[in-house]
DNA sequence: GCACATAGTGTCGAAAAGGATACCGTCATG
DNA sequence: CATGACGGTATCCTTTTCGACACTATGTGC
């Protein structure tokens, strides 16, 4: 989703709740910052627990995440390279948010359809 | 943002969090539902608390908040038109969430610039 | 008639978001 | 040499989102 400009002057009383969501919205965000609750992963780990999403779109949104002060990134000076992932504290101040958004999500968003019904 | 689609049938444990995203993440949608905490508004009223915003898109968002089952839509049979919109008790329901974005957007997102400071 | 109230709708284009595909560099192993 | 580990990058295309602009319908008041 676009990115809610704070640069827009006429900031109303809601309009936190817009920047928020402006910076935990992108597709798969939502998913990184769940999994990172758990701790510190690696690229690929992440990638294992986030099925369907491209290695492009999963460096893109954990930069952008990065440059929002969610989450840091260690580079480790090693062959094969490493490169670990954590939430910042600013992003594990998030905690109460995501787990509620997951608790409101399983409590009332449809279940996804099963497998067997599909493959008929 | 793009609909997370539940089809996608590889659905890791993150992903109501996505789920619930996608449905309150679309521009706007987070002001409109901060503003709908207070109670029920009319159309003209939503689109004063939310400067900026066009008629095109405030229909348009208003309309898929009431197709995902957050808002209800009561048309009156007068002229002028009168159309009210309020939460429904499953939109009422992501009350805290929307508090604690609004919350944690206040404590970490960068205030506004002053206008006089744009003025200059 | 015109302007105002209300709450939209239709159409189209621009911009942003997301994704597909190929390729990269270093080292280790068979 | 080829292939694998790792974590990407580059390029381009597709899809989606958003917004601009014009128009709509009914009634009322000047």
């Amino acid at each position: 989703m676009a990115r809610v400009p704070h640069a827009n002057l006429d900031c109303s009383p809601g309009c936190p709740v817009e920047g928020v969501l402006a910076i935990i919205g992108g597709k798969w965000k939502g998913l990184i910052l769940y999994h990172l609750l758990a701790g510190t992963l690696r690229f690929n780990e992440i990638r294992r627990r986030v099925p369907n999403v491209t290695q492009r779109m999963l460096t893109t949104q954990l930069r952008e995440l990065e440059a929002d002060g969610l989450l840091v990134r260690t580079v480790y000076a090693e062959v094969p390279p490493r490169v670990e992932y954590s939430l910042s504290p600013r992003g594990r101040s998030l905690e109460p948010i995501i787990l509620a958004l997951k608790a409101w999500g399983e409590e009332h968003l449809r279940p996804a359809i099963p497998k067997a019904v599909v493959a008929a």
